[in-house]
DNA sequence: CTTAACATACCGACCAGTTTGTACGTTAAA
DNA sequence: TTTAACGTACAAACTGGTCGGTATGTTAAG
């Protein structure tokens, strides 16, 4: 006799269908972009049909945009935004972030998935587009907020601008892993990160740098 | 009668041909990436026949390499690598350079050619990779034969590391492309360039900012 | 005359999306 | 409690169009 749990995983599980579509897509957007994306692809990885995809997904489009909105945003939030709610320094903190950053090669060749969509689809999808601006902008916001945060504690400059100082660290974080994806060398990627965390360490005010 | 310009345009040109066709190619995966690229647009575009781009590019792929080896190597060769060598403070020169970058609405949208194809193809097509890792290295060991001029010349700070900083500001030009690319906006722009123009001017050695 | 430089028609593969059918699950009336 | 009705969650075969590439013919150039 079955468990209920093998009974849900043997047989129709609409909730796990759907999140394993999302996965297989997005790992398939990620390597291939998301017009080199194919359908059936995702579907032999998954051993779903095509009218299970299409039952779940109103077309390609919406399957790519819930990958932003679902699988994308929730790897930024992990990454970037709850260790942001950590207490510590800021700088410290921005500092930790940027090292913890996944450097895998596989990583690093198929490089930061935001920045990926933003590059092919920005230009051409307007639906994408705005919600890859979204998350973008949250990542902006929350990153000017924690230097905004280490201004009031006094161990962040006061003279530099938190927004724009936030938008620079991720051109930064996003620059650096193209130069990476070419290179294909996690050597490439360790470089920059070293020289963005002697950045980042410049805009501690001075004489607060052994602290914490 | 016709004069000599005529015939040549009204008749058989063939480097005029494969010109056109590659301004044409590049405009599309300009706008459209290399796997989003048709091959009837370009033809649409330029007014020549499927044979006449097939009797000079034999394949898709080759139409691409040839992009990248002769038309965004050489805008590359015009924005970067001819003005680094005229004579001026290196620090300046870089400066210049940057702030001359095209920032008009169109040029945002689409962003730097050499950073959508390497987003877009290096993890796919080795052959795309090598080449725009070709392109990225030249600019990055040109950037840092300037700085070392400027090194020897005393203007610049000894203590940095002239291939490290190259590829950072490498980088941040290029983030900063992704950026004002999903943004769609050229304050987003201006506001990059401003901060990393800052950047280039802490690289001076202190006492020698007015001179020049 | 030979060859390079085209032009035109066509092919086959691919691929997003559709159609049609089926089995499971839920609900509610009897 | 049974069962019939109905909606959800799939399965599988098919379609219409697109797109890279080719085969073959034609014309200009040397």
């Amino acid at each position: 006799m079955l468990s209920d749990h093998e009974k849900k995983t043997r047989f129709r599980d609409p909730k796990r269908t759907r999140k394993r579509l999302l996965q297989a897509a997005f790992r398939e957007v990620h390597r291939s972009g998301f017009q080199g994306a194919g359908i059936d692809t995702i579907l032999a990885a998954t051993n779903v049909t095509k009218g299970a995809l299409y039952h779940h997904f109103e077309s390609k489009e919406a399957l790519g945009y819930a990958i932003v909105e679902e699988i994308i945003a929730k790897l930024f939030q992990d990454r970037w935004l709850t260790p942001m709610l950590g207490d510590g320094q800021p700088i410290n903190i921005l500092i930790g972030i940027v090292r913890g950053l996944p450097s895998r090669p596989k990583d690093i060749r198929n490089s930061c998935p935001l920045l990926n969509l933003t590059q092919e689809m920005s230009p051409l999808d307007e639906q994408f587009r705005t919600r890859l601006e979204m998350l973008f902008l949250a990542w902006q916001k929350g990153v000017a907020a924690l230097l905004r945060k280490g201004q009031s504690q006094g161990t962040v400059r006061r003279e530099l601008n938190p927004d724009e100082t936030a938008s620079f660290l991720i051109a930064m974080v996003e620059g650096n892993a193209s130069l990476a994806k070419v290179a294909q060398d996690a050597k490439v990627w360790e470089v920059g990160i070293r020289n963005i965390v002697g950045w980042l360490r410049s805009l501690r005010v001075p004489g607060n740098h052994r602290r914490g």
